[in-house]
RNA sequence: GGCCAGUUAGUUAAGUGGUCAAAAACAUUUGAUUUAAGCUCAAACUCUUCGGAUUCACAGGUUCAAAUCCUGUACUGGUCACCA
């Protein structure tokens, strides 16, 4: 007896996990008699969380492909690995006490166990771990050659340095500019002769040096966050504050590495047409290096001290400059000081040290805010000499183009909002386009106010200018872009070291014999607070001779994801990164599967790494990955409490007492929706402080900092809505399902250990109906939104193979969705149904018959339906086709083998232990891995005879079977001559009768 | 706010001009089986006087024919966010 049940179910699945791992099926050789095909999962980062349903949905596709594209005959290579350094094993460290590299191994090994239980066809020989010295060990030494590399601009690629020296030392730097346009000379110049070069002591040509490097050390305006006691990557600071706790963060200059990855925007650019990314992805990859073509235009000053003879600006608008009324200079930009006059200089002090005073979060949440103020100096309008007033603001960015701008108000939202503000002509260039309210950024206009640029359409005029401008030698076409080089080092413990000696304060390079550089043994991973990384306190480590040290930063975790792709192909290898051979034969990644998150970062880095080492010629292909799939999150619900906070006035005490208290949802709404309008919500808001200061009179609300006394005199109790306001917890019961509410535990809330709500004690709890209501949204699923479901629950209860095909089937897999187990009896019962047609009462049971032409027909249209959907990545449509199969089979009570036999292989790839004991069950000695997938057979999909609908009107009212062969004015006779259009036409002629042969008639009254 | 994508039955979701009252699954209801529940099987699931009528966010348009193409509106999601 064999019903498909839950035992069998788990013999079946444990059977064949075993066996798979035992005859080593998915163990992966280089064969170059076969195609490869390489097919690549995002490695995920091991969390102490485990794996949640969400990991495996990009996984199970992948794994699908592979398994696909093996029983099509490709050699695929689809390995695993992990993503093992990084910030939180860093943080589990300092707040348990265990070290990462247990910790991680640890999580890995529980990944692992998850993954295993998935039935994924991963090469685990090939596994990689970032964190493992003989990973890391050519993660350092690729880090050294991008080191040992310069871009030649004139080639439009890297070379070595030593080939940059050579050149130096024959002809100075006339041909290759210092790609820091800002960078200068010790004697203020930018150009060095051969002669010049030789004279240079060592440090200065290392000086010069670093300025070309691939990756260089400079000082460096980065994300610091004094909490974390680190720098932060651009992408982990989100609004101001950080990714993982949101901390204050601020800009500082550190001396740190970076990767000039800006001489790469230009072909990061280019190569994004030959690849295939969904068009989103594209669109947020070219928004990240955001290029912007347009005019370096340079402006005589004056000034009253006149130290500063002109000034440039970029302008994406050059055939606007008649527009221009006044200019707008970046408060940081080192001019101001120098042109600011004496009567506008305690003007210009107050606004500076206002813009001081804003934090990152403040200016970006006020970006509509207007403010400025006037230098007193004027620029010259080159064209016309009329003079235009240099102001300074801070929605003009330091860090971009020239740090300066020509404000045309006519034409610029931001820059008319500007003049309107402070009151500044507005000159009118577009014409009848500008209505004198808003700015209209218009190409269409033709110009007018514009000397010699009027009559001419805009987009004419850009090209006349820049002519004009080039002429006179005061400006050029200039391009920008907006992505800035990226920051290299971390001040962390749990990364690569930098593979680097400094002597003297110049890093040279460690030599590849003495790599890697491992990390030493700590047990201190607090950062040193200084700025500096945990490595800092490791003196002996730091330090190795008196005029020697190390680098205490180790690089970010992008740095052993940007190359893993390539280290898969040859994971053993101990002398290179990987051997030609095998980069040669598995080349680029034909398919990667990830989440979207990782869309800038992580992608950009990977594909200027492959860049470089394509260029270095290490590598023959320079983009890593074909084509991506993004796959979308698996959404929780997640459960929070409001946190609210309000400040308590009262007399003769220390000062204002911000006691905690918890709203619940309801108050909270009131209290939220008070504050946004005060016509109607004034009395809810007035409600809720009455309730809460009798709360506090009542002594209801104690904290642990303040002590609150009896009969307390309260001035006045305000509401803070700036303040955090969630707390996110899994101690949250849906009661009735109807009122969607859920219901706090409050006891439990109470003695809950979580480490963030320590204070739980003595909360102060507002609630409704004696109930606390919690907040609830659907997001992604994460350890901290305690809304994780874990795959192992849903194994246990219906197998690996439901879990597969279920998270198929839940839609597109670039969609996003919240999980629910709601549909999952679905996804089993059709398996059991697939079961069942090979089985008569529990025994397996086939014959040997004959197919008919309706089974075959079943069958084709099946695999034919099922390849395609694969080929597009459409896994929901396929197991919807598969359904329908056993449907349309169940019904035909078909269990012909030379029916069933082929679905087996075409249902593998979804469910392969199922599939895998069917296949032993038909004799087959050998693992279904190794069958081939059946072609499908168009003639069994043919039809020699058609069922027209008959259409009156465009209404279908009948049908009709004519053979396919039949002419178009058979049809019609039949059609015009039958019963049922009689009744319609009542005898008339029809105006017009259209016969598409194959589809439809329709007849036209 | 800019850009991009989307809006289909109670739910998830297929469907890029005709074979569409719209696949598949879930949920719901009914019947068979069962002592019963579950499972399984069969069927119903916009309205209907059974002729038909009205439907794929809303409003227009193109066409012999529109869920599908075009225009506008509303809403939802993603992404970037003072980048000159």
């Amino acid at each position: 007896m064999a019903e498909y049940s839950k035992d069998e179910i788990r013999k079946i699945e444990d059977k064949w996990r075993n066996r798979w791992v035992e005859n080593k099926v998915y163990k992966t050789e280089l064969d170059p008699a076969k195609p490869k095909y390489y097919v690549l999962d995002m490695f995920p980062y091991p969390s102490g969380a485990g794996l949640h349903v969400g990991h495996p949905l990009g996984y199970i596709a992948s794994d699908i492909v592979a398994r696909y594209k093996r029983v099509k005959g490709f050699n695929v290579l689809h390995p695993m690995g992990f993503d093992a350094f990084g910030l939180p094993a860093e943080q589990y460290a300092i707040e348990h006490g265990i070290h990462p590299a247990i910790s991680t191994q640890e999580n890995i090994q529980n990944f692992k166990r998850q993954l295993g239980k998935i039935g994924f066809c991963y090469d685990w020989d090939r596994e990689v771990q970032t964190c493992d010295p003989k990973y890391y060990k050519w993660t350092q030494w690729i880090f050294l050659q991008i080191f040992d590399s310069w871009y030649n601009r004139k080639k439009e690629k890297a070379e070595r340095v030593a080939e940059l020296i050579k050149t130096f030392e024959s002809e100075g730097n006339k041909q290759h500019a210092f790609p820091n346009t800002k960078f200068r000379l010790a004697n203020d110049k930018d150009v060095f002769t051969s002669v010049e070069w030789k004279s240079f002591d060592e440090k200065t040509q290392q000086e010069i040096l670093m300025q070309y490097r691939l990756a260089y050390l400079a000082y460096t305006d980065v994300n610091w966050c004094e909490a974390l006691g680190t720098v932060l990557a651009n992408d982990e600071v989100i609004n101001g504050v950080s990714y993982r706790g949101g901390f204050p963060v601020v800009k500082r200059q550190m001396r740190q590495w970076s990767l000039r990855i800006t001489e790469y925007a230009e072909r990061l650019l280019k190569g994004l047409e030959e690849i295939d990314y969904s068009d989103s992805m594209k669109e947020i990859q070219r928004n990240w290096i955001g290029k912007s073509v347009g005019a370096k235009v340079v402006f005589n000053l004056k000034s009253e001290k006149a130290i500063v003879p002109s000034m440039t600006v970029f302008t994406t608008r050059p055939e606007t400059i008649f527009g221009v009324d006044f200019m707008v200079v970046a408060p940081e930009h080192e001019m101001v000081k120098d042109i600011t006059s004496a009567a506008q200089q305690g003007e210009i002090d107050k606004y500076l040290k206002y813009v001081e005073s804003r934090s990152e979060i403040e200016r970006m949440a006020e970006v509509k805010k207007i403010s400025g103020a006037f230098t007193g100096a004027y620029a010259i309008n080159p064209f016309n000499n009329k003079q235009i007033p240099v102001w300074i603001s801070e929605y003009v960015l330091a860090g971009y183009g020239t740090g300066a701008i020509m404000g045309v108000p006519c034409g610029d939202e931001r820059d008319h909002k500007f003049a309107r503000h402070f009151n500044l002509p507005i000159t009118n260039i577009i014409g009848k386009y500008y209505d004198g309210t808003d700015a209209n950024p218009t190409y269409d206009a033709i110009l007018e106010n514009s000397d010699f640029l009027n009559g001419l359409p805009m987009r004419e005029g850009i090209t006349v200018v820049v002519k004009k401008l080039e002429e006179l030698g005061i400006g050029t076409k200039q391009i920008n872009y907006k992505m800035r080089d990226a920051g290299w080092s971390r001040q962390r413990y749990w990364g690569e070291p930098f593979p680097v000696i400094f002597r003297d304060d110049i890093p040279y390079a460690m030599e590849e014999k003495d790599l890697p550089l491992t990390l030493p043994p700590s047990d201190n991973f607090k950062p040193s607070g200084s700025g500096e990384g945990p490595l800092a306190n490791l003196k002996e480590w730091i330090n190795i001779g008196p005029h020697e040290r190390r680098d205490s930063n180790t690089m970010p975790t992008h740095a052993g994801a940007a190359w893993y792709f390539l280290r898969y192909m040859d994971p053993h290898n101990d002398k290179e990164f990987a051997g030609r051979k095998s980069l040669d034969y598995w080349n680029q990644v034909d398919v990667y599967v990830g989440g979207s998150e990782h869309a800038v970062a992580h992608l950009l880095y990977a594909r200027l790494w492959t860049k470089v080492l394509a260029d270095l010629g290490y590598i023959n292909f320079d983009e890593p990955f074909k084509k991506l799939i993004n796959q979308g999150k698996i959404t929780g619900i997640s459960k929070f409490v409001y946190r609210a906070v309000f400040r308590v006035f009262y007399p003769g005490g220390p000062g204002d007492i911000t006691p905690l208290l918890l709203v619940s949802k309801g108050h909270y709404e009131a209290i939220n929706n008070s504050t946004l309008d005060e016509a109607t919500g004034e009395k809810m808001f007035t409600q809720a402080l009455d309730q809460f200061k009798k709360l506090i009179i009542n002594n209801t609300i104690e904290t642990n900092n303040y002590e609150f006394r009896q009969n307390i005199d309260i001035l006045e109790i305000e509401y803070n809505s700036s303040h955090p306001i969630r707390i996110y917890t899994q101690l949250a019961i849906q009661e009735d399902k109807s009122s969607n509410g859920w219901v706090l535990d409050i006891d439990k809330f109470k003695n809950w250990s979580e480490k963030s709500w320590s204070e739980a004690k003595n909360l102060g709890l507002f609630l409704e109906n004696d109930r606390y209501i919690c907040g609830s949204s659907i997001e992604k699923m994460s350890k901290s939104l305690f809304n994780v479901e874990n795959p192992d629950d849903v194994i246990e209860a219906y197998g690996a193979d439901t879990l597969r095909i279920y998270e198929m089937f839940l839609g597109p897999l670039e969609q996003s969705k919240p999980w629910s187990t709601s549909g999952i009896d679905g996804s089993f019962k059709f398996i059991r149904r697939f079961w069942n047609l090979f089985h008569d009462n529990g025994n397996f049971k086939i014959s040997d018959a004959e197919p008919t032409r309706e089974e075959l027909k079943v069958l084709h249209k099946t695999l034919k339906k099922v390849e395609q959907d694969i080929e597009n990545f459409s896994f929901n449509t396929s197991v919807s086709e598969f359904m329908i199969c056993a449907n349309e089979l169940t019904s035909l009570k078909c269990n012909k083998r030379a029916i069933l036999e082929p679905l087996v292989i075409a249902l593998s790839p979804f469910a392969p232990h199922v599939a895998e004991e069917l296949w032993e069950k038909f004799g087959h000695k050998d693992t279904v891995l190794n069958a081939k997938f059946p072609q499908y057979d168009e003639q069994y999909l043919k039809e020699n005879a058609f069922n027209y609908p008959i259409s009156i009107n465009g209404k279908v009212r009948a049908e009709m079977k004519f053979g396919l062969d039949m002419s178009k004015e058979d049809i019609e006779k039949n059609v015009l001559a039958s019963e049922i259009v009689l009744k319609w036409t009542e005898g008339k002629a029809p105006k017009k009768v259209i016969v598409v042969p194959g589809r439809i008639v329709n007849v036209v009254l």
